[in-house]
DNA sequence: GTCAGAAATGTAATAACATAACATTCTGGT
DNA sequence: ACCAGAATGTTATGTTATTACATTTCTGAC
């Protein structure tokens, strides 16, 4: 299962992207499993995280309350990485600043229920995309854009597993990240250099 | 090509190492790459990997400096992991102390020569085993006794790049770490409570 | 409904990790 | 000896995360 959504219409532009105003349809000449964005309605996307948190989190007896709802469908506003200070900026009001344990308790609490995940090359957090099963993703984090795809492949994951195992190592987690260019931004190539 | 070795004996003890004082040789029953703590000479470890440093920046043509040369020292210590702030304050003394950009500069230094990896789940550094030639690496990372082997498996690399240009990705780096018990810390399990 | 205990949140302080900007010193080539 | 560039020193600050304790909110037993 996969999830990657562009949010924001790269200003570089995808070089070969079909873009066609005003009649979303799939691009076709990507390789990468994304939609397009004119075909991403990112709003609807936002539920469906929501509605799939409430629904894991109603049915596992843990309590989804308004603040770790409210990081939640925060962390979702885009398909990018967020920082936690981020978030404590965006929760905070003029009469009401957030303080960090709060939101890094909201943090630990999403992760422990596999809402999110966290990016530990960047210190940000991600909204899971398929976080009904316990799994072992591979995250491609792209350094042009920001963006994050969550890969499950488990062909990948068990072929780690058992090669720590084969090492005698017991395992409790993969930690997966791949640091580079994703299809929008790697025609770009040139012009992104490194972030 | 691997490198595990053990600088201290653990607390806890391998349940089932072969331990013959005065007498070095391999363990028989760990399946582990791992050199027995009493074949492993350290002292001779640590210099073998200075001396493959110097050899290689001068083959390079770039600076071992006495203060980089220290920290790398410093981080060869032993086979765990090194925090910035540990080095900041090994390396300080009554009448001097460093301040936090000479070590990062000099870190900077060694992970750009690949004498060094940065673990980025846990903000930390160890020396690379095998310098010589640019890898990605594989690390295993035990919560026990906070020692870490670095694997090199290049079918396992090679199938997470395949696995992402697949996906329409252009890699620049992989972090892959493997966060669990080592074959040393694993039978005592039990008594390894999450840290 | 009441109430006690547990869970969640608020608050203040500080720890831990990292970099920017600029001054000074060192090094190697001429 | 002189110069330019590399390396290091210094000050300040930015960023990320946790500890400790107070208060509020929720839940289930009665
Ligand atoms: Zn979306
Ligand atoms: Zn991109
Ligand atoms: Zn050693
Ligand atoms: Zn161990």
């Amino acid at each position: 299962m996969l999830c990657y959504y562009i949010s924001d219409i790269n200003p570089a532009g995808p070089a070969n992207a079909s873009v066609i105003l005003g009649a979303k349809r799939m691009s076709t000449t990507q390789t990468m499993s994304t939609l397009d964005p004119l075909t991403h309605d990112h709003d609807q996307c936002i539920a469906r995280a929501l509605d799939e948190a409430e629904r894991l989190c109603a049915q596992r007896g843990v309590r989804l309350t308004p603040l770790r709802r409210r990081v939640l469908e925060e962390i979702w506003q885009h398909h990018e990485v967020v920082k936690a200070y981020d978030l404590i900026h965006r929760l905070s009001t003029e009469d009401h600043t957030v303080k960090p344990p709060t939101v890094y308790r909201a943090l630990e609490f999403l992760l422990e229920q596999g809402l999110i995940h966290r990016i530990e090359s960047l210190n940000g957090y991600i909204g899971c995309s398929h976080p009904a099963l316990a799994h072992q993703c591979q995250l491609l984090i792209c350094r042009g854009c920001g963006q994050v795809e969550e890969l499950d492949d488990p062909t990948l994951s068990a072929a780690l597993q058992r090669e720590a195992e084969s090492h005698g190592f017991r395992v409790d987690q993969q930690i997966v990240e791949v640091r580079g260019l994703c299809p929008h931004c790697a025609p770009a190539g040139a012009d992104v250099s490194a972030r």
